[in-house]
DNA sequence: TCATTGGGGACTATTTTAGTCCTATTTAAT
DNA sequence: ATTAAATAGGACTAAAATAGTCCCCAATGA
């Protein structure tokens, strides 16, 4: 199915919020309370996201989290990147020399094309676009532009 | 990682050795040797391959399988979805009513968004494509005219 | 000094995916 | 008819990836 996994969809939704508390530190207990998530299971998230330096943390007593960049900085590419390393259909797009199918499997440059027009995707949804209410978002329509090639049904 | 799962891969694989074999009926087996893949797991995918109409099958003796339609009208998308099931990035957008998470998720609209650009790239790329050499690929431009549009690193 | 809060990593449980195998059905050839 | 060669369908097992939890350490403000 193609599918981020469940932490990746899980941080969306924290970073929406912490996107909507524009520029207040939110310590995890609190993302956890607002969002249902599970305390250890939002920690986990958050760590992977300062690893990724998509958040700012600060230890201590009242300390928390808070966004790195603006949310129209913040590209869907970037925050899967964070949770699932790589954007890349294919385990030999990464590596680069796996890939051993005996049976001439030089279709990996097709692939790469594939990649490429995935990850430009992501990259073209940010942030600030998910919190924005669902209207205004018809507009992003420069997505639809790789259409009319092979529609076949 | 946001990756097709092996076996997808594998029918990439095994769907471009048959579009190389125009026209010839395809047993199992003779698959099996060819591509170096288990005859079970061949088999299993060419099942998946005839319930998505993609393939053709032939019983008994001399029986075996032939692609359904002419290599350009075999999308990169019709195989995915042959072997997993509908393309979406998050569950949510298939079922149209998960997503009861409470910190109000009106974030859908966006996925459908990824997910639609997402469906064109990989619509956009055939069974002919893939069987090209390499070189003449790097005309499929159009699918890089979703970019330019938040490329940050 | 202590309560609060994140950092890192180990660990377990769960789910998904991959892979195998068995039995039935179909069909060509003899 | 009988047999051999194929696919169909589904059950089952094994392996891998994902999700989720927990513990102990480090930092910081009151």
């Amino acid at each position: 199915m193609l599918k981020i996994s469940k932490l990746t969809d899980y941080a969306t939704v924290i970073l929406s919020l912490m996107a909507k508390n524009n520029g207040r530190v939110c310590a995890a207990m609190e993302l956890a309370t607002a969002t249902g998530i599970s305390l250890p299971t939002v920690s986990k998230i958050l760590k992977a996201l300062v690893n990724a330096k998509v958040l700012i943390s600060t230890r201590g007593a009242k300390g928390g989290y808070l966004l790195a960049a603006a949310p129209d900085k913040i590209t869907v590419a970037t925050i899967i990147s964070a949770l699932e390393g790589p954007i890349a259909v294919t385990e030999c797009s990464i590596s680069q020399q796996g890939c051993e199918q005996a049976a001439g499997c030089n279709i990996s440059g097709h692939w790469n094309v594939i990649n490429r027009a995935i990850y430009n995707a992501l990259e073209s949804v940010t942030l600030a676009d998910m919190i924005k209410p669902q209207e205004t978002l018809i507009p992003i329509a420069s997505l639809y532009r790789i259409e009319n090639h092979n529609v076949s049904q």
